[in-house]
RNA sequence: GGAGUCAUAGCUCAGCGGGAGAGCACCUGCUUCACAGGCAGGGGGUCGGGGGUUCGAAUCCCUCUGACUCCACCA
């Protein structure tokens, strides 16, 4: 007889499983009779260890897989890592730092020699994560961005795009990142409100006529300023338009211009021009043909420009130079504001924007192609919205970083002479960039480069689209929109087929987790105190898609109570199967009791509801169906129904029983594995079974013979008898296991055999002395009534019964019925509900009327017998 | 300034066109031979306010209020 410990021990259950699988090579794909089910993993960076976004991540990319691989597909978990740019440069960095040596000392090869020895490092541990979190990758399709064949891929892109005039070099202003050193993407950049402040500046004229006031919230970029400007209709300011203003506080002289740029209403109306350090006076700047002088270094101090100050960090020069043109009378006015500043999403360092030459993509052509052809269906719908609104409105992407770690851009100079291409050109001279490429560039081809594109391999042909992926809202333009239009441009198609997506973690106050706010919870900790399948069930189950999910101890827990429930039904049926083997199992559903018709029927139906969520990624919903189909329905009461069979003296009997058991628990192991694979496996191992390894046994099937409306019908009618019965005891404090005479009238002849068939159940739940049948009763007011549908529970408990109590107990219930009658009476006088709704629910109605009807009737009768 | 999300039981959240659900918390009984991290019973919600569509609305539409997120170069 096998017996498992009474308690869950999720250590246990969990060693060597992943192990297990691994030999077994089931998580290989390749099977080329079978149709592909393709997911890719959204590659982690690999700077550090994986978060419980990341295990959320890759639980249901694996969930999604397990399940497709059980149904029969040749499921594709393609794994792998991003090298990550500029985080992975910045951690470097910060250690060779801690180690007193600086990158630049060191040179371009011997920092990328560390970098790749961090790589190796860090993949490692990433790999073992994994593994704790369980999931079932294909280790021999795993990929590195910084691959051989991503880098063909990402060249031949770059050329490609190069050709087509979709990438260009041009000097434009960036975001530039004054810590790392580099230019930014637009959406590197997060905008955040902070203090600062409106200072406001006079700015002499050279003619000695008087002045012009100008506000700004930078002041220390006016070293760079190369025009005063106002509005063309601005009537305060004409006479001014040409003359010269001394930048305050210098004697560099700066023109004044009309541009309609300028807002007439905000500010004083005029306003300073710094083409080198913003945007829209680059514009400016390049309509006038103004000089663009910088005023900064690539560190944010302040370069000669800046005379006096020069050398000083912008921040601190801001304030020096108010500080010196307050006094020199210069600076009139400071008004506090809240205003937003762009901070570097790396380093979170104040971006600050700069002429710089960069690569750029052109995007128009590449979004409009995306918002016309992306077939990609997002789950749920509405982030195909926020999809197309940012492909609607995209800037040109500046993905030239000047960085060491990444794809080198595969460009080459000589004097002005620029050539794109595999390999410098013939001839002496020619330099490659020195820039590599925004880390984004290359995981845009992330599901196609994996599967060895550019090259028509067969992993691409079989495997690509791919099927599934899924990733957080939070990249959705990092990666997704880039992943869609480039798969259009290079593939033709899309990259995949749906997009599933998922929130964020917060925590149990609904903060973001992070790294500052100091909440993270690490899953291995998890893991340790409850088991990686706790972990698996909690994350997938608490939130709808593509809502944010609230870490609380307290549902880790009550996952943990769910699997250790599967683990008793599973320790109660294993104590009973004995040596009962896989060939012992057989179920004739011809030869089957009303319990194991309606837990076979509620079987299907489970199966049924599951699959119908799984396959809408509803995952929390398909749990619920298991969840309440093996606790409320399989544990509560088929398992306490079975007691009695399984003590049967007929060995047919015991045999079916321990049938459906074995059956029935099979099937909920198998519904459970994707969502937590280790403790079904450990209890597919123990029960009869096929396969070697539940990761590949056959998905359950919804056997259509199971489908049984009338066993369930049927079975109700006993749980509401003996649910009454145990509320009568609750409610008359009758001890729970003290014997009770009860009489059951009955006249409908169907519910009578129902019921004298399956008496054994009845007494098994109400422990009582005696039950009698009867179709007439006569009045006696030491008794419970309580009126079902067809059928009569009295229970005759002498003394115990309190008339008053029980009068009022029938009067609420008179009054919850006619409330009710009036309910139904009310639809079905109705007109148009009774022409309008579906036939089946005027059907429904009338009958429920006519049940209430002839509960009302008997309910007053007995009460009338009591007065 | 645009776009989107949320508002349901004390808490955290499902449900999203046909009679209000789960987990936790709470109250009352139980050493019932799988499980006391369990079993049995129970209390608790005009589903944010107001309109509309519909035979029927927590569920669809509009609007208001409150919370949040993303996008956005007004100095």
């Amino acid at each position: 007889m096998k017996e498992l410990p009474k308690k869950y021990d999720h250590h246990k259950v969990e060693e060597g499983k992943y192990e297990f699988w691994l030999d077994g090579g089931y998580f290989k794909s390749g099977d080329k009779t079978k149709e592909p089910y393709t997911i890719v993993i959204p590659p982690p960076n690999v700077t550090g260890k994986l978060h419980l976004g990341h295990a959320w991540d890759n639980t249901l990319q694996d969930m999604i897989i397990r399940r497709k691989r059980m149904q029969g597909y040749d499921a594709l978990y393609l794994p792998g890592m991003d090298h990550a740019g500029i985080a992975t440069q910045a951690k470097i960095d910060e250690k060779l730092r801690s180690q007193g040596i600086f990158r630049h000392e060191l040179g371009r090869e011997k920092f990328l020699e560390i970098a790749w020895d961090w790589k190796k490092e860090y993949a490692g541990h990433i790999r073992e994560q994994w593994k704790a979190l369980g999931v079932s990758v294909d280790y021999d399709k795993e990929r590195f961005t910084l691959d051989e064949g991503l880098n063909k891929a990402v060249t031949e892109v770059f050329i490609h795009l190069y050709e087509k005039g979709l990438i260009y070099r041009g000097e434009r202003i960036i975001n530039w990142d004054v810590e790392a050193k580099t230019a930014l993407s637009n959406i590197e950049v997060d905008h955040k409100e902070v203090q600062g402040a409106f200072y406001y500046f006079k700015y002499e004229l050279e003619d000695g006529s008087g002045f012009l006031e100008i506000a700004t919230t930078r002041p220390e970029t006016m070293y760079g300023d190369t025009a005063l400007m106002v509005h063309p209709e601005d009537d305060r300011y004409h006479e001014y338009v040409g003359k010269r203003a001394y930048i305050p506080g210098t004697d560099r002289l700066i023109p004044v211009i009309y541009d309609d740029y300028v807002d007439m209403d905000f500010g004083t109306g005029c306003v300073k021009v710094t083409p080198a350090h913003d945007p829209n006076d680059f514009e400016v700047g390049q309509r006038h043909d103004l000089p663009m002088p910088l005023c900064m270094n690539e560190d944010g101090t302040m370069n000669h420009l800046a005379h006096k100050y020069e050398g000083m960090d912008r921040f601190a020069c801001r304030k020096a130079c108010v500080k010196d043109l307050q006094e020199a009378g210069l600076c009139t006015k400071i008004e506090q504001i809240t205003h937003n500043v762009g901070h570097s999403q790396r380093t979170g360092v104040v971006v600050e924007p700069r002429l710089s030459k960069q690569w750029f993509v052109k995007m128009e052509p590449l979004s409009k192609q995306a918002v016309e052809k992306s077939t990609v269906q997002f789950v749920p719908a509405r982030f195909e919205k926020t999809f197309l609104h940012w492909m609607d409105g995209t800037f040109d992407w500046c993905i030239s970083r000047q960085l060491w770690w990444g794809h080198r851009i595969p460009a080459w100079y000589k004097g002005d002479d620029v050539h794109v291409g595999y390999d410098a050109p013939e001839g002496d001279g020619w330099k490659q960039d020195e820039d590599v490429l925004d880390t984004w560039f290359s995981s845009a081809l992330w599901p196609f480069s994996t599967l060895g594109w550019p090259d028509d391999t067969d992993d691409l042909k079989r495997y690509y689209p791919t099927t599934t992926m899924v990733t957080g809202y939070d990249i959705i333009f990092f990666w997704v929109a880039r992943m869609i239009f480039q798969a259009l441009e290079f593939t033709g198609e899309s990259p995949f087929e749906y997009c599933l997506i998922h929130g964020l973690i917060r925590d149990a106050d609904g903060r973001k987790m992070s790294k500052s706010l100091g909440n993270g919870v690490d899953p291995m900790d998890i893991k340790e105190e409850y088991g990686m399948d706790t972990l698996r069930y909690f994350l997938t189950t608490n939130s709808a898609p593509g809502m944010d999910l609230r870490f609380e101890i307290e549902k880790v827990e009550s996952s943990w109570n769910f699997i250790n429930k599967l683990w008793n039904i599973s320790r109660f049926t294993l104590m009973n199967l004995g040596d009962f083997t896989i060939d012992d199992v057989e179920i004739d559903t011809d030869d089957l009791t009303l319990s194991d018709r309606w837990i076979l029927a509620r079987l299907y139906e489970t199966i049924n509801e599951t699959d119908y969520n799984y396959e809408k990624f509803e995952f929390g919903e398909a749990a619920k169906s298991v969840h309440s189909f093996s606790w409320d329905d399989f544990a509560s009461w088929y398992v306490e129904v079975s007691k009695i069979a399984l003590q049967s003296d007929d060995e047919a009997t015991v045999k079916r029983t321990k049938s459906i058991l074995a059956y029935v628990l099979l099937d909920i192991m198998k519904l459970l594995h994707p969502f937590m694979p280790f403790v079904t496996e450990e209890i597919y191992q123990q029960l009869p079974h096929i396969e070697d390894s539940i990761m590949i046994s056959p998905w359950p099937d919804a056997i259509e013979e199971f489908e049984d409306a009338q066993a369930i019908q049927d079975f109700a009618r006993i749980q509401d008898i003996i649910k009454a019965i145990r509320n009568v005891r609750a409610e008359y404090n009758v001890a729970p296991a003290k014997p009770i005479h009860i009489v059951l009238k009955v006249t409908d002849p169907h519910a009578q055999s129902v019921l004298q068939e399956n008496l054994a159940i009845l007494e098994r739940f109400t422990y009582p002395e005696a039950i009698e049948f009867v179709t007439e009763y006569s009045s006696d007011n030491e008794l419970v009534s309580i009126i079902l549908k067809d059928v009569e529970i009295i229970l005759p408990l002498g003394d115990l019964v309190d008339i008053a109590q029980e009068i009022a107990r029938l009067e609420g219930e008179l009054r919850r019925l006619e409330g009710e009658i009036k309910r139904c009476e009310g639809m079905l006088k109705n007109p148009n509900f009774v022409s309008k709704a579906p036939d089946f629910k005027v059907q429904q109605e009338r009958d429920k009327l006519a049940a209430y009807n002839e509960q009302h009737a008997t309910t007053k009768a007995r009460l009338a017998e009591l007065k």
